[in-house]
DNA sequence: CCTGCATTTATGTCTATACATTATTGTGCG
DNA sequence: CGCACAATAATGTATAGACATAAATGCAGG
C-alpha cells in the first residue's frame, strides 16, 4: 500500500465510504485534523479530498466541514464502444456489408434531419454488422456533409463509419436513446430473424460545438446484444 | 469569464480540445510556458492539467510533455434513476403495486441465487409500477437478507423497495444489463399489453464489498419508455 | 424572542520552492 | 554503426505559508 500519499490518503475515504463505514451525512475530519493523522501538508490532504469531490463521494463546505454525499441518482458508466472493436474482442470474425451510400437533401418537413444537415447536405450511410457471418446489427447512418465534408470521399467500403468517424471526429457530444421495438419486415429479413422479433434499439445523435455531426440508429436481435453498464469505485473513467 | 483561475485555464484547453483546435496527439505546451502565459504559479498550471488528466481528455508523460489523448471508448453517463423520482418528474402519479412479498431459500442449482444469498436466505418482491395507473414496468427483485436484514420489517407496501434500498443501502456497485424480449403471456397481461410485444429489459445486480445486496429485473414495453444516456464537456458525473 | 453584526472556523485559491521521477536526447566509446 | 550511459527537460509530489471566502456561531441591542 504505498504509492502518492495523497492517492492514498483518498483511497483510504473512498474504502471507508463504499464500505458504510461513513454513511452519507457524516462528516470528515477536518483538514488540520488530517495534517496531523497523515503527517503531511495541507495542500496534499486537499488534493485527496479535492479527487473525492470531483467524484461526487463528498461534499465540502466552508466553514461547515466535508460531509460525505447523499447519493443521488445511480448515474452509471455506459460503455458504448466501437461494433467492430467490440466483437473482435470476443474472438469473433468481424465484417460490415455496406448497403447505401446517398448523398442527398435533408427531408423538407423533418426537423432533425434539416437541423443535423445545417447548411449543406447529408449523406445517408446504411450497412450490416456481421459477427463470424452472422448478421448481429443494421445500422442506419445519416451524416452532416456541412460538419463532416471529408466522408465525401473517404472511407473504403469495408470499414463501418462509425470507426472511421471515431477516429476523425473524437471529442463529440453525444445523446443515446435506448429502446425496444420489433423488427420490421425489412429488418426482419436482413437480420434474418422472424418479423416482430424483439430488438434493441440504440440511437445515437451526435454534436461538435451545436453542429450537428451524425444520427445513426443500430438495431440488434434482442437476444443476440446485451448492454452493460457499470457503476463502482473502479469504474473510474470519469470522462 | 471570471472565476478560479486554475479553473479558467482547464475550461480554455477542454473547449480548444473539444472544438478539434487541438487535435488527438496535438502537444500542449509546457508548464512552463503555461506559467507564463498565464503569470502563474506552476501548482496553478497543475491543477488545471490534473483535471483535465483525470476526464480523460490529455496524456501527461514525464519529460515528453502533455498530449491530446486519443479518444477511447466513448463511454456515457447513463442515468438510472429511481422510477418512483422519474415519473414524479414528468408530473405524472406514480404508484407501486406489491404483486409478491415471500423469503425462500436459493433455488438449489441456481448459482446466482445462492451467490446472492450467501450465507443467509433471499426476499423475493415483484411488483408493478404505474404511472397515471397505466403500467409502465413489471419488476422482479431478490434481496438478500443477509445484506439487509432491515428489510424485512421495514417497507410499508406501497414504497417500492428500489427507493427503499436507494435511502438503506447506498454506494454500491451495481452492472446493469440492457437487453430487448419478447413479453411473456404472464408479463403481457401485467403490463397490459399482447404477448410477444417488444419490450426492454434491465436487469441489474448490485453488491457491497463483494457481498450480493439485490438482483431486480425490470420490464417496460418497448414503446412505453426510453434509456437516455448523454456524454459531453458538461456532463459531469456529479450525480 | 428575534434581528443584525462581528467573530471564528472551516474550506478555496494561490505562491514560491524543493526534490523526485522518468523518458528522451545526446554523447562518447568500443 | 550501435550500445551504454550521462545530461536534460519535462511532469509528479510535497512543503509551508498567505490571503480569500463563506457560513455557522455567538453576542449585543432592540
Amino acid at each position: 500500500m504505498s504509492g502518492p500519499l495523497h492517492e492514498r490518503i483518498r483511497a483510504d475515504f473512498e474504502a471507508r465510504i463504499l464500505a458504510g463505514e461513513l454513511a452519507p451525512g457524516d462528516r470528515l475530519p477536518t483538514e488540520q485534523a488530517l495534517m496531523a493523522q497523515y503527517g503531511c501538508a495541507r495542500m496534499t490532504v486537499s488534493k485527496a479530498l479535492s479527487a473525492l469531490a470531483a467524484a461526487g463521494l463528498i461534499d465540502r463546505r466552508k466553514r461547515a466541514g466535508t460531509f460525505v454525499a447523499r447519493p443521488r441518482v445511480h448515474s452509471m458508466i455506459l460503455d458504448v464502444p466501437d461494433l467492430a472493436a467490440q466483437i473482435r474482442e470476443r474472438g469473433q470474425h468481424y465484417a460490415y456489408v455496406p448497403l447505401e451510400r446517398r448523398i442527398r437533401d435533408p427531408e423538407t418537413g423533418n426537423a432533425a434531419e434539416t437541423q443535423l444537415a445545417g447548411a449543406g447536405r447529408l449523406i445517408q450511410l446504411d450497412g450490416l454488422h456481421l459477427a463470424d457471418n452472422i448478421p448481429l446489427a443494421v445500422e442506419y447512418r445519416l451524416v452532416s456533409l456541412a460538419a463532416v465534408p471529408d466522408i465525401a470521399d473517404a472511407g473504403s467500403d469495408d470499414t463501418p463509419p462509425g470507426t472511421w468517424l471515431l477516429r476523425h471526429i473524437p471529442w463529440t457530444e453525444a445523446e443515446t436513446r435506448i429502446s425496444a421495438l420489433a423488427a420490421s419486415p425489412a429488418v426482419a429479413r436482413l437480420l434474418q430473424v422472424a418479423p416482430g422479433t424483439a430488438c434493441l434499439c440504440v440511437e445515437r445523435r451526435t454534436w461538435r460545438r451545436a453542429e450537428g455531426v451524425t444520427h445513426v440508429r443500430q438495431i440488434f436481435p434482442g437476444d443476440a446484444y446485451d448492454l452493460v453498464a457499470r457503476f463502482g469505485p473502479s469504474g473510474g473513467q470519469e470522462g
